[in-house]
DNA sequence: TAGTCATGCGACCACTTGGTCATATAGTAT
DNA sequence: ATACTATATGACCAAGTGGTCGCATGACTA
């Protein structure tokens, strides 16, 4: 985490350096971004930035870190106290936070996408440990609670069907990213809304 | 591509180099990938492997050359020749490569994995713009068909739930090679038939 | 034996990497 | 004015990068 004199800084050049810090490590993955380049984008002198993080694995957590926070910022009361709520409006919920929260803050979203994508680097490995578990494990809570209720059929491998739902989530966050011409809010819903039906009901 | 004098090489050296090659970008991105690794694998000195290779980003268009041939190999005659097949046969038979070609080659596949997760990378706009297009086309053309014969609905947008569909094919393959446990075929086909249905009918 | 040719080799090149440190500067308190 | 503290700086470091090049080696030919 950031040293003391990074907070002390005035706002306009913290910001100056967070804005670098994100620019370089949502283009470039962790070993390949450059602090030579992070430092001349926010204009500051190679001394400078040790004097506000330890290292660069420091830099990187405190992106993480900002990752996670914000995140948390776009959870709705209904993710927060689901019980008794239908599944299907969960998982509403959780898809609309994805989409909303990439489009909002697509460099923390490419950052995110980025750092998840490759869970045997170290520095995944070694950031993680510090942090909480996959998102996978509370769709398999909810569905089990949706069993038990009827909303959904009792046959299904509830830790597969999670981890499918789970992935389904950045698969549609990345399809709305990728053309992004569509920021338009109906269509977002519309399919989200398509996707919920193919999770219900299936396409046959 | 490769220069000629890579081919006279006795098949066991290539081998050791082709190794050696896939060793190393399976393991890094392409632009952390070091030759300096790669020729001390190899066991070759730094100027013969250019002798073998014009540069870097054409030892890896080999490899990546590699993974298509490769996984036409997989390739089984219902998907060469689709017409009229059920799209859940046809669907079933790509997610069936996909998982086998990852088990098999799991190098090859992880190379693959690493090389499709950053499309934004000059060296993937390169190499792509020498290949042909996405695997959620071909999900197209199926679909329309066999809403064409009843097999699915048709209210559905097709060009999404292609997308889906073929995303799914990774998910699933990442899932197996996750959990290495399972080099079970049984239990392959089991999952394999769980997702099937959920596309089918959902879980609801 | 001498000449030719394909290949092997590793010292070397210019450049970038993450990180350090002695010095300079500025602001504050006495 | 003086002393102290906090911060800013960029030359510098060792190590690594992709890539080159002159020379060595060895096989085949004349």
């Amino acid at each position: 985490m950031p040293k003391e004199t990074f907070y002390n800084l005035s706002e306009e050049k913290r910001k100056k350096v967070y804005d670098a810090l994100l620019e370089e490590f949502s283009q470039y993955s962790y070993d390949s971004a450059s602090i030579n380049r992070i430092v001349k984008v926010a204009e500051i002198s190679k001394g400078s930035i040790y004097q506000y993080f330890d290292d660069k694995i420091d830099m990187f957590k405190y992106l993480i870190n900002a990752v996670f926070e914000k995140k948390i910022q776009y959870m709705t009361p209904v993710m927060l106290n689901p019980e008794g709520i239908d599944v299907f409006k969960l998982i509403r919920e959780m898809y609309l936070t994805g989409i909303k929260f990439a489009q909002e803050n697509p460099k923390l979203y490419l950052l995110a996408i980025r750092f998840m994508n490759d869970k045997e680097h170290p520095v995944y490995k070694e950031v993680m440990s510090e942090n909480f578990g996959s998102a996978d494990a509370i769709f398999g809570v909810f569905l089990k609670n949706a069993i038990n209720r009827g909303e959904v059929k009792a046959e299904i491998d509830i830790e597969f069907v999670s981890h499918i739902i789970s992935s389904l989530n950045v698969t549609l966050a990345e399809y709305f990213m990728e053309k992004n011409n569509s920021n338009n809010f109906d269509e977002m819903m519309e399919l989200v809304d398509k996707l919920l039906d193919l999770i219900k009901n299936g396409i046959s």
